[in-house]
DNA sequence: ATATATTAGTTGACGGGTCAATGATTATCA
DNA sequence: TGATAATCATTGACCCGTCAACTAATATAT
């Protein structure tokens, strides 16, 4: 044991402030919010999903998913319909502009997340890599 | 150009997953949510703040901050007052129950962030902190 | 065949943050 | 001195996430 208290809470802070920080930096250089995006991603890649295996696919709950496809739907970057083999599920898909507007928010994101490595190089990004791993599998162990 | 966009791509996902992973789970275990606990530490070490001072050693602006202390002010681990000096200004300060309270949180604070490192060398941590100083400057670019 | 359980989605209330507008107080300066 | 500006705190409206309650539809089991 060696006392190494500053030193942890240093990462803890820091870990904490980087998200604080990267969030609303990313949406006001890409236009979207991260998790926007990500829906965008899953949609881009399929013709058409169901919205509970579109929330399944992202770490944020139902409520949210609606939400956010209403507020899409509404700005004509997806549209949706029922199922007609079953009623409860609404199947969800990019339109042209969708998948348009997508693209264009994939070249904003590749830019952000460049600018945000930068100096790093092949090395360290394997090495930040395996110690965020790390860190998310010792979180899930709480 | 080495065409890195899916080590990029995972890096960013990764960060913001941890921070959606880390909070939740501090309150959990440490029964107050970061940003509180924070606010804690800052009145730890003094012994009464105008809210002004305090929130500009916070990231947060001063809604946030006036709700938070409202919040604590009935639950009984904060006072405040006008200061007569100025009566713009409102001092804070910790109450006995406070600080006790405090002492607490830092403890399970404590055990929290030895769980998040867990496994994470002397020198990995100096490389974590390093990297991660590194990552918010680039962010500070933006 | 019908009661019961499960599933998908929506809504409301909440916590935590932002920004913008406001009120009250104090500073500034012509 | 008296108008104007700056400062501190609060509030309201919004975004984004949570959870819990609810509806509607389908599956299951007796």
């Amino acid at each position: 044991m060696t006392e190494h208290y500053p030193e942890e809470d240093r990462i803890f802070e820091l870990l904490q402030a980087l998200n604080k920080g990267i969030c609303p930096k990313f949406e006001r250089c890409a236009g979207i919010s991260p998790t926007r995006l990500r829906l965008l991603n899953e949609l881009f890649q399929v013709d058409e999903v169901s919205q509970i295996t579109l929330q399944k696919g992202m770490d944020i709950d139902a409520a949210a998913v609606t939400r956010h496809l209403k507020g899409m739907e509404e700005s004509g970057t997806i549209t949706r319909r029922n199922n007609p083999a079953d009623n409860r599920v609404t199947l969800v898909s990019l339109t042209d502009q969708g998948r348009e507007r997508m693209i264009q928010y994939s070249e904003e994101k590749r830019r952000f997340v460049a600018t945000l490595l930068t100096g790093f190089n092949g090395q360290e990004r394997t090495v930040l890599i395996d110690m965020l791993n790390r860190l998310q599998s010792n979180i899930n162990l709480l």
